[in-house]
DNA sequence: AAAACTAACCTTGCCTGAACCTTGCTACGA
DNA sequence: TCGTAGCAAGGTTCAGGCAAGGTTAGTTTT
């Protein structure tokens, strides 16, 4: 689950990255407009987060920027000010909801899982062989019964599950999972992997990640049962 | 555009495919789970319509039977039940949708066409003879039956695809495969172009790759079928 | 026109090395 | 103190590439 976070003052930036990464968001932070702009050319984000008071670009500018070139995620936006007038000229420019400054973690989460659950497919469950994900509380099922994953089985497997049956790359898991991909082994991937088969086999998941060799990997149902 | 329909109800299912027709469907329909199978195993269909309550096969069983031999295309779940668990045991046995009885013609046309539309990627699907080749995950599947090839054969195929009846020369294949094509040996071409010939075979691929003296190969249809 | 020749192509078996899997270990943070 | 992340090392598997032998098609010879 990849956020986008434009915020200009570093220090709340550091701190809001470090925060929603305990909840197993991956966060790529920019701290101006233009790098937004670029940073969502290249890549595809399920939500943004939008500090208005930017040094290079007006915000609401920015956001409708954003729109025209084609960014379909919802956006929420962070501002010091709360007048009603800022509030809807942003819901006009594109904005998807507002927080205004200063915020309590919290609600900012629950701002950032409603949001989500309002851009997925009404269907949210994801569902493969014998397990249910429910991207929400990014919690998987088998059974009903919940099974513990670590944050980056639970990225590796969310990617997975969003192509089911279809080859995803080392690469991709790579920069699904970290906002730096730089100097980090590909092999660790492997190494998740394989914790996490370990874990589906031990739930009875009913499905397995076949490696590709050169390729990557793929869920499938498991042959056997 | 061609369906299949699982439906015992013969009063039913006859009711069905004359309704579909009108909508320009070709409708094929079976009324067993066995027929099913071969169905699906010898004709590519763009959706599945599946009644869960079949005599000889348990529909779940049915459809996971389906998606192991590489049913990919849309399924759509009808049933007499409407019990949440259904639901979701149904969607977890790879079901696309679930319409429970009775139902309007009008509601299960929409949900076709919603399926369609889902189904068709917005990925510039390569095609030829029965090859559908998806150069986004890098997927080759024959009458939506995934096959299983080797980065090299990949590589061949693809740029065979890319020029469709056309003449490829080994030197092009050569270099579309490596990055450093010094101290490589032109013959390996033969080789992966004889392995991916004995896959796309064995697959019914409908698609044979001719070779030309002194100029390089050629995608064909097969001429017998 | 047939036979002989030759070079390109096809196929198969085999071996090597790269890719992958797994496990143990250390460091770091809660 | 506990558990997760990430690295490293060791074992295993399999795709890649080569080579050898058979086959086919084009060319030359008789």
């Amino acid at each position: 689950m990849r956020l986008l976070l434009v915020e200009d003052n570093l220090e709340l930036a550091n701190g809001l990255v470090h925060s929603l990464a305990q909840s197993s968001y991956v966060v790529d932070a920019v701290h101006t407009g233009h790098a937004a702009l670029i940073a969502c050319a290249t890549t595809s984000y399920q939500l943004v987060i939008l500090d208005l008071g930017l040094p290079d670009l007006d915000g609401f500018d920015l956001l409708r920027s954003l729109r025209q070139r084609g960014l379909i995620s919802p956006v929420l936006i962070l501002t010091a000010r709360d007048e009603l007038q800022d509030r809807i000229h942003g819901l006009d420019a594109g904005g998807d909801d507002y927080l205004s400054k200063p915020f309590e973690l919290g609600e900012l989460e629950a701002r950032i899982r409603a949001l989500l659950r309002r851009g997925s497919a009404p269907s949210a469950m994801m569902c493969f062989g014998a397990i249910n994900f429910d991207p929400l509380s990014r919690q998987a099922a088998i059974d009903s019964r919940v099974i513990d994953l670590t944050a980056r089985e639970l990225a590796v497997l969310e990617l997975l599950l969003q192509r089911p049956g279809r080859i995803v790359s080392k690469q991709q898991l790579l920069e699904s999972i970290y906002t730096n991909t730089d100097d980090i082994n590909l092999t660790v991937i492997e190494v998740f992997v394989s914790r996490l088969r370990r874990k589906l086999e031990e739930a009875h998941a009913g499905v397995s990640i076949r490696g590709l060799r050169g390729l990557g990997y793929r869920l499938e149902q498991s042959s056997h049962e």
